[in-house]
DNA sequence: CTAACTACCTGAACGC
DNA sequence: TGCGTTCAGGTAGTTA
């Protein structure tokens, strides 16, 4: 097993004969709580999914199965929980094709090696999400304001598509160092506008993302930028352009998104 | 400390 | 059809 194997499945088998206190999600991680001070860190990376195995699903595990959770007992009070006994399943699956994805079993809240975890910012939908620590952070920066939002320090779960989505209905250009307060109000505005849309819409769907019941979400249809390169702005009818910015494929508007 | 690279994987889409 | 190249929703480790 590579080093890297050991970072993605860190300590998993410490899970085994775990009772689960608890779910909760911070950012994308989805974080368990467990019997004997232990915590369930899960991240989906790219690929990831869970899947209940059940009949009325019809899911069966293939070949991208990297764990799987057998629980004897369904009855917790979570979202989860209650899938599973629709679906009357006992097992959990986490499929990962590209196996970016992450688990690992730690003492709670001991996040040494998951630095972006230890260092996350806050959630987007709280109030702990401040408008102006938000415009504060944002000039203290000297980073491009995408790569910033990616790194999931000044507000967690801001990945690729959403920070494509957040910046073009905040008109901010993608490289910029520097953005005005009227503009960083505009941009933590969007960031929760577009993330709660897109939570009502239960996610997006390209190809591998899925709700633990299979299904896929609903929010693609709905992308103005991530995804569009090459079609009309909505705003002003200029064609969206697509670079590069952090290694990462970037779509934005080159005349409502100026600098 | 921050910021910029690179590595990690596999499959789909594309060009020839 | 077949083969090579490029790209993909993210994070962690290394380097400067």
């Amino acid at each position: 097993m590579s080093a890297q194997r050991q970072l993605r499945f860190r300590a998993l088998e410490r899970a085994a004969g775990r009772r689960v206190l608890g779910l909760r999600r911070r950012g994308k991680y989805l974080l368990g709580e467990l019997d004997g001070g232990l915590e369930l860190v899960a991240h989906l990376g790219m690929t990831g999914s869970f899947r209940f195995r059940g009949e009325a699903d019809g899911w069966q595990p293939d070949a991208y199965v990297r764990a799987t959770f057998t629980l004897d007992d369904s009855s917790a009070a979570s979202n989860s929980a209650v899938e599973a006994r629709n679906l009357g399943a006992s097992v959990l699956d986490f499929r990962d094709v590209r196996r970016f994805g992450t688990l690992a079993v730690v003492p709670a809240g001991d996040y040494r090696g998951l630095v972006t975890l230890a260092a996350l910012g806050p959630e987007p939908l709280s109030d702990d999400f401040d408008p102006v620590r938000f415009h504060a952070a944002l000039g203290r920066s000297r980073m491009a304001v995408k790569p910033w939002l990616l790194t999931q320090r000044p507000v967690a779960g801001v990945g690729n598509i959403y920070a494509d989505e957040a910046l073009w209905r905040a008109r901010i250009n993608p490289h910029a160092r520097r953005v005005g307060r009227e503009r960083s109000l505009a941009l933590w505005t969007a960031i929760r506008e577009v993330l709660s849309e897109a939570i009502q819409r239960e996610g997006t769907t390209f190809r591998d993302y899925r709700m633990v019941n299979g299904e896929s979400g609903r929010n693609a249809d709905f992308l103005v930028a991530y995804g569009q390169a090459g079609r009309a702005c909505r705003r002003c009818g200029t064609n969206l352009r697509k670079v590069v910015l952090g290694g990462r494929g970037t779509t934005y508007c080159p005349w409502c998104q100026r600098r």
